[in-house]
DNA sequence: GCGGCGG
């Protein structure tokens, strides 16, 4: 979504989305795009004003990072909120809170070796810090629905199975702000938030189940840094052996299962629906 | 229909 600026090199103009969302704080729209290139995995965080555009690139490991400082700002009393940063890779988020006459606001900035220092300027709300919180629950969504998205080092699992707790573990650290007080210890206590409904999980149609003669077959959407897959299992006994298709290629393989079909039909149609069914992916 | 930031 939101138009990249179209094709010049290094814009990320090439790479996948894989899942949008948008906040309006104010008259501000905030734009989340989880993306993925092959080099791997981003989320790019866009405020956008009726005249201006700034972006942060946040590593696909530091969205938990990124939940549990929002979670912070949230939670705390606005007179024990100190300024945060947080080392992920080669850049430094800095979060530092600030007044004016409009009202607390929380800076986001990044600073990395090559480019400029870009923030983002996250305003608290009016009330209850309600604009950081609902930034916490876009990103608390987005964090649970890139579960659903198999990792390269995942080859034999049942997707729904292994997909719970991926990004907890991540290798970053937090460096203490400028007045040093509060690490990462206080941040990662607040995980009992309630969240919104993940509305996406379970429409992506991940890890179906169809069931032929003995045979099972699940197809699973997954994702590594070469692009995006469909993996079909063939899972007979404790045996499974897969093929990995490209989704660029999908089209063309449903259209040769179509050609097939069409060569075949007198024969499926003798045994309509007979054994061949579709069931529900397993549960968790 | 706001406005912060940093240069």
């Amino acid at each position: 979504m939101e138009g990249n600026s179209g094709g010049t090199g290094g814009g990320g103009g090439n790479d996948v989305e894989l899942l949008c969302k948008t906040l309006q704080v104010e008259h501000k729209l905030f734009y989340f795009d989880l993306k993925e290139n092959p080099r791997g995995r981003y989320l790019k965080i866009s405020e956008k004003t009726s005249a201006t555009r700034s972006t942060i690139i946040v590593p696909f490991d530091g969205i938990s990072w990124f939940l549990d400082l929002f979670n912070y700002y949230v939670n705390s009393d606005k007179q024990d909120v100190f300024s945060k940063e947080l080392q992920l890779d080669s850049k430094v988020f800095y979060f530092d809170v600030g007044e004016n006459r409009r009202g607390r606001f929380l800076k986001v900035s990044e600073a990395s070796v090559s480019r400029n220092r870009s923030t983002i300027i996250v305003p608290a709300g009016s009330a209850r810090d309600e604009g950081w919180a609902a930034f916490r629950n876009i990103l608390a969504e987005i964090n649970e629905a890139s579960r659903l998205f198999i990792l390269p080092n995942q080859q034999n699992s049942e997707a729904s199975e292994r997909l719970v707790g991926l990004s907890d573990d991540v290798g970053a650290g937090f460096i203490s702000g400028h007045s040093s007080q509060p690490t990462a210890s206080d941040l990662t206590v607040d995980r009992t938030i309630d969240l919104p409904p993940p509305d996406e999980i379970g429409n992506l149609g991940v890890s179906k189940v169809i069931r032929a003669d003995q045979k099972r077959f699940f197809f699973d959407l997954g994702s590594n840094n070469r692009g995006h897959f469909l993996r079909i299992s063939e899972v007979a006994g404790s045996d499974r052996s897969s093929i990995i298709l490209p989704l660029s290629g999908l089209k063309q393989f449903y259209e040769m299962v179509g050609h097939f079909v069409e060569i075949t039909k007198d024969r499926i149609e003798g045994m309509a629906g007979a054994n061949v069914r579709t069931v529900d992916p397993p549960q968790r």
